[in-house]
RNA sequence: GCUCCCAUCGUCUAGAGGCCCAGGACACAGCCCUCUCAAGGCUGGUACGAGGGUUCGAAUCCCUCUGGGAGCGCCA
């Protein structure tokens, strides 16, 4: 590896959806790491066992591996650091509890949620920062385990030192200088023994050998914390860089709530994967380039420098263009395959490649390809206003001649519709606008010859008879 | 309330004192091309949050304000 090599990570939490914030952290950390050489890791943070779900942990990998993000080390694929789902790691962080302990660095706390909400009550009301109390700091042994002996279940408090600074140069936003006066002293280990993510997440980054950790501007305040902990356990300092928020159109944080961003719904509705990393590396980040970019691309255009420093907004209109340019580049094939079940009623093979083919250019989502099979399959096909009105323009007579015509042009679209010119005296627009119209039923879709082509003549004439029934009234 | 982060077109951004009466992309409008839509080509409008400094010169540096966001959780 080289020497700048990074050794970045992403480390979600399966609580919920992966939504277009979390996959451009993800996004952001895999290609930091690929641009630099280095590697990347997938750390599972499933510690808090009343809201972490299994399935959720599925279809977040599941989603992350469709978008085209791959891990050099976590689940499915293990690695020296492993495990990496933090459910498992109990003996590690038992580990780093004792040590702190030994160094007089934690204390048990039995306050209740009550009484710390009230305490935080009071301390805003007379407008100062809500901080622990300390109430149990002082606890002595006997008294401690008095209370244990009772059947209290005590949580474990950091003792943050006093008056100290706590300084570090973020990668994004450079340097930051915190006083340790300001941080109360947190939870490292809930009652019900599982490790507070304060504690859980900076000893896997350090342990994991994890040089650069991105993540939400979010943590940006929570950083000394863990800075504080992982020097009390003398374990190696990453660096970090936080990324600014995504928000949503209406400009506030994007949240697990608004399933409209989330990666599963995304996908669902269609969009490609390609077109969200080519979205997703141009928003908060100037990758400069306007173009398309293959995802084999994407790194070589990725540097963490060219990140933004503030929030940006997701904008479906955007996401819209790149999936356009995302469809144009696919391969045939590929189409094929993305269209998937929606092009059942077609047959497979020759009718499906010639289909697509025709239809590539007129769709960005897989369901807007229905109404054109329809069109190919079906005898009779929903006619709209706008068809219905050239069709009445161009009259019933118009699709006599177009209807004998056919016969004798089959299968050469160029010369029937010369043919049609000949006999009506229509060309360019009015010559075509009824004829597709009526053999679409709308006046907008894909070129008219390939397509009349894929119907047959027995669905062209029946559409043509009852355009001249139409056109009749 | 305290601490911290942020602030350029509608949106994503370029811009690290003069190259900027601010450039690109998306979106929007008009025109061209075209059987239509899409694509493509051309044209157009729209932005440095406010006020003070510093400087010959500020979108760029400093201060204040305003606005937005985060953290201050036995959530992550």
């Amino acid at each position: 590896m080289p020497a700048t090599a990074l050794i970045t990570r992403f480390a979600p939490s399966p609580t919920g959806a992966l939504h277009l914030g979390n996959a451009r952290t993800a996004l952001f950390s895999w290609l930091a790491a690929r641009a630099s050489g280095g590697h990347f890791v997938l750390r599972v943070e499933d510690t808090d066992a009343g809201r972490s779900q299994d399935a959720l942990l599925e279809r977040q990998l599941d989603d992350l591996r469709w978008l085209g993000i791959t891990w050099d080390e976590g689940p499915g694929v293990g690695g020296p650091h492993g495990p990496y789902r933090q459910s498992e790691r109990g003996s590690i962080y038992a580990e780093a509890l004792a040590k702190l302990e030994a160094g007089g660095q934690t204390y048990p706390c039995f306050c209740s949620p009550e009484e710390l909400q009230l305490s935080r009550k009071v301390q805003l009301a007379s407008g100062r920062p809500p901080r622990y109390a300390r109430t149990c700091a002082g606890l002595s042994a006997v008294d401690v385990q008095r209370r244990i002996d009772s059947g209290a279940a005590p949580a474990i408090r950091f003792r943050v030192p006093d008056h100290r600074t706590v300084e570090f140069v973020d990668r994004i936003h450079g340097p930051q200088r915190f006083q340790s006066d300001d941080i109360g002293d947190f939870v490292i280990r809930r009652a019900d023994g599982s490790v507070s993510f304060f504690l859980g997440n900076a000893v896997d980054d350090s342990a994991m050998g994890i040089t650069l950790v991105l993540r939400g501007d979010d943590h940006l305040a929570n950083t000394p914390r863990q800075l504080l902990l992982l020097e009390a356990l003398g374990m190696p300092l990453p660096e970090y860089g936080h990324l600014p928020l995504v928000l949503a159109p209406s400009g506030t944080p994007l949240s697990k709530r608004e399933g409209a961003a989330s990666l599963t719904d995304l996908r669902a509705q269609g969009y490609l994967p390609d077109a969200i990393c080519n979205y997703l590396i141009r928003l908060g980040h100037a990758c400069g380039h306007d173009g398309w970019l293959a995802m084999d691309q994407l790194a070589s255009h990725f540097d963490l420098a060219r990140t933004s420093h503030s929030a940006a907004r997701f904008d479906e209109a955007q996401l819209r263009h790149w999936q356009r340019e995302a469809v144009t580049h696919s391969t045939d094939a590929q189409i094929e395959q993305w269209l998937g079940g929606h092009l059942d009623a077609l047959q497979a093979g020759e009718e499906r490649s010639a289909f697509v083919a025709v239809v590539k250019g007129n769709v960005l989502f897989p369901a807007e390809v229905d109404e054109l099979v329809g069109v190919v399959v079906h005898d009779s096909v929903p006619v709209s206003a706008d068809a219905k009105a050239q069709i009445t323009e161009a009259g019933p007579d118009f699709f006599v001649s177009a209807g004998s015509l056919l016969a004798t042009n089959a299968g050469d679209f160029k010369g029937w519709t010369r043919a049609i010119a000949d006999a009506t005296g229509r060309k360019g627009a009015r010559l075509f606008m009824p004829l597709r119209s009526a053999l679409t039923g709308a006046t907008h879709g894909p070129e008219l010859a390939p397509l009349v082509g894929l119907m047959g003549n027995a669905r062209v004439l029946g559409r043509l008879e009852r355009a001249q029934a139409l056109a009749g009234k």
